[in-house]
DNA sequence: GGAATATATCTTGACATCAAGATATATTCC
DNA sequence: GGAATATATCTTGATGTCAAGATATATTCC
């Protein structure tokens, strides 16, 4: 058949059985978004794991690198990128500088901060894992056509935007780009 | 305008200066669905949190009402619905047992095992969050249209099929249904 | 300039999760 | 029936995260 079943359609049918009287359009929408975001995670750690990187590690070196030369930003904003709280931060960049791939270093425009560096040899990992990233994230879409992923995308677009201009936002912004 | 940049635009728009060699196009697709997520969770979480539940309790407790009557599941049914490692299935169970919301009861069926029983109390707390849950979740998706949320639903079914069907997932299954 | 307040970062303690291994019972195969 | 293997569940140790608070420096306002 043309669209079969998936796995939250038989979710679907299990409470329909049960709660005839409940509405499950929107469950429909919300459970697929989840479960599709866990397999293209799951597809990007195996990438990740390749470089000896995670989620982690990979969403602050990637930042850093999308920064541009010279590669630095203050922990500031990297928890701005990639909203985790100052003390994931801190542990990140804890752990990134043990292995050498990003350094510490005063922040001479505001002496309460420091600003994280990429290092040569963490450019380099990253420009490697980002170029297999890249294909990762290129087959897990592959399902989809050119149209319908510009389809999704509009339609992903406009709920997004219904989150992020309506209230201006009181947490700090995720990055979620790469 | 009629369709605004989103935060993923941006982000989007930083990877083009930089790295004008990569295509964009995945990485539009696989951020929004990340960043989405990311929202309709939030929104959840409030909504748990008002019947002191999480997304881990939640899950359990639903999962246990989809059954329908007499409500009990093995953990390794548990697990295989809600894709956590058996680990993680102790710990949530020790949890609820602890607050009375669910028992361990021998299973007659296999000595090995145990059954997981949703207790009155349990159940009662379930079908009011639930009924919340549905509420939100309502809320969440309210920026598209009807047909605009049966499209999205088919092109995301249609990614989903291409992770479920192919190969014989060798992974537990997980619920992501409610 | 000095007190009050704000900000940047780090520290601490708690928790959810996972991977790997332990234990007990079932099942299979001779 | 008994050994080998499989399965169900729990335990242990490590990790990533958060919330709350500590510390140091900046900024504001009188």
């Amino acid at each position: 058949m043309k669209h079969p079943g998936d796995h939250v359609d038989r979710i679907l049918s299990d409470w329909n059985r049960e709660r005839p009287d409940l509405d499950l359009g929107p469950m429909a929408v919300v459970g697929r978004v989840r479960r599709l975001n866990t397999f293209f995670l799951r597809g990007m750690e195996e990438t990740w794991a390749e470089f000896d990187l995670n989620m982690a590690s990979f969403d602050v070196l990637s930042t850093l690198l999308r920064a541009g030369p010279p590669y630095s930003l203050s922990p500031g904003n990297l928890i701005a990128s990639t909203m985790v709280t100052s003390g994931t931060m801190t542990h990140r960049i804890d752990q990134l500088e043990r292995t050498g791939m990003v350094r510490r270093e005063k922040n001479r425009d505001d002496g309460r901060g420091v600003v994280i560096h990429l290092t040569d040899r963490g450019r380099v990992l990253i420009e490697q894992a980002l170029a297999a990233h890249m294909a990762t994230q290129a087959q897990l879409v592959s399902s989809l056509s050119q149209s319908e992923q510009d389809t999704l995308v509009e339609l992903l677009r406009k709920m997004l935007n219904a989150f992020e201009t309506p209230t201006p936002s009181k947490s700090p912004d995720r990055s979620h780009g790469a």
